[in-house]
DNA sequence: CGTCAGGTTGATGCCATTCAACTTAGGTGG
DNA sequence: CCACCTAAGTTGAATGGCATCAACCTGACG
């Protein structure tokens, strides 16, 4: 498979084969594997380099001193654990592994190589943070208005889509590789409130999810009790040339999967 | 009083006479003026410049197709309201007034040229931008673990550091030129609640707030309940300069303002 | 076969919402 | 100067969504 950096900056604009190769290299110093429950980065930690996740899935997420946490964003293939840490201080909220990952270090050099000598990947990098803050506040938002059906469902077809962007779907459906405990602390509810909302989503039809498989039988159905609005994954750009294929793959392959639906 | 937007983003390095000189150039070619209720943005505008506030409150604000709306961050003198807009297509989410507001717009090339030809401005904005996520973070976590009470302390924090830094606050006061119910849209309550809980702050002498003037008698007080830990502002460097004068200045005015504290 | 993580269920209570009314302050026109 | 109006703030009572606590179930694994 493609790698997962150029595959996700590539949503944004294509890059010349010179700018792929020069990210590739730049990710392929420093690898790193990671256990589930070990932390990428802690908060306090002074920049070394800026983090890349190659394989796996991990979080960020906050804690209070009392004891409470919060999962803040989880961040898949392709996604910057740091982005531009260097000109920050230190890290204020920490990154865990919540399957085994594998990530890479780039490091300070170069990365200001690509910041000051490669324009498209720069551009491209402002790209990934401006979206970043956009995922951000829509959580806020999330949490702020929806009730926990709706907030379950959004969190869902986000993830969904932003696995779609990168290539890991199968037609309709996806990995998701995570406890109903971190699916709580992401939507800020109880596991237990979380158990009977994702019984809700069962019973209403919208999602299977068995054996960290989750399949979505017919996305829309889940997008509108959420009011999902996929605008602000800016994915649109790529919608031009790449989803086209994307879509067209994702169709045929629904044909073959195992939920026929009218 | 110095430009806004200058004296923000000093809060991380220090801008030469020539970068100041190109930054008030690009902000005063595009001045406009805005009503309380009025949008600086709407969700789906195509990027036409990029936004300052010069002065006054404004908030990022989303609303779902059913009327429910949060506001998502509030906007001082000196914050970009769409930083790096030209990278995304379109506004994911509105930007309105909640006083008179005066906002510079930048325009396409002028910002394309800080951004290649200004490094230490260019530096600055990723900063901004960065600080501006961490911030999102921030209130992500407020909305899914602080109660109402935790939750307002948190905030009420956050807004008397960030107008300290840009130099708006007058001892242990500021301006919080604001209503109940825009408090209650940034913090996930009703706005019954959110007065009841205000009363609550009241009670246990934690602020004083009357005719949009708020007061902090005791700054660590209103901190603690809240669990308040500044390091997501990365206000760090500027500390090591600036705010020594600026804690200096502060804390010579509070011993003239009203409230003495042990 | 015991253990343990992950998932499921029931009973109970509180925090926050909802609805509805009332107060206060500022502004405007007769 | 008072009558009226509107926006903002305040209060009470009833409801409900979600949390909390405590079991219990299930499958994977050594």
């Amino acid at each position: 498979m493609a790698h997962p950096l150029i595959r996700k900056l590539e949503q944004f604009t294509r890059l010349s084969a010179d700018d792929q190769r020069v990210l590739e290299r730049a990710t392929s110093e420093h690898i790193r594997q990671f256990g589930p429950r070990e932390d990428l980065l802690c908060e306090g930690d002074k920049p070394s380099g800026v983090t890349v996740v190659l394989s796996g899935w991990a979080c960020r997420y906050k804690q209070l001193e009392d004891g409470r946490s919060a999962i803040l964003a989880f961040l898949l293939p392709g996604d910057l654990c740091d982005s531009n840490i260097f000109t920050l201080g230190e890290m204020d909220h920490s990154v865990g592994a919540l399957t085994p990952v594998t990530a890479a270090a780039i490091s300070r050099p170069l990365f200001q190589d690509l910041m000051l000598n490669h324009p498209p990947i720069s551009q491209a990098l402002w790209w990934e943070a401006l979206v970043g803050a956009a995922i951000q506040r829509e959580w806020t938002l999330n949490l702020s208005q929806r009730t926990a059906f709706e907030r379950l469902c959004h969190l869902l077809c986000e993830l969904f889509l932003r696995l779609r962007a990168v290539g890991l779907t199968q037609g309709s459906s996806c990995e998701l590789p995570v406890t109903q405990a971190k699916l709580a602390e992401a939507t800020g509810l109880t596991l237990v409130h979380l158990n009977r909302t994702l019984q809700e989503l069962r019973a209403a039809n919208l999602v299977v999810l068995k054996s960290k498989t989750l399949t979505i039988p017919n996305l829309e159905a889940l997008m509108s009790p959420a009011l999902f609005n996929p605008n602000y994954l800016h994915l649109d750009r790529a919608a031009i040339g790449c989803a086209v294929t994307e879509l067209a793959l994702s169709r045929s392959m629904d044909d073959q999967s195992t939920g026929p639906r009218p």
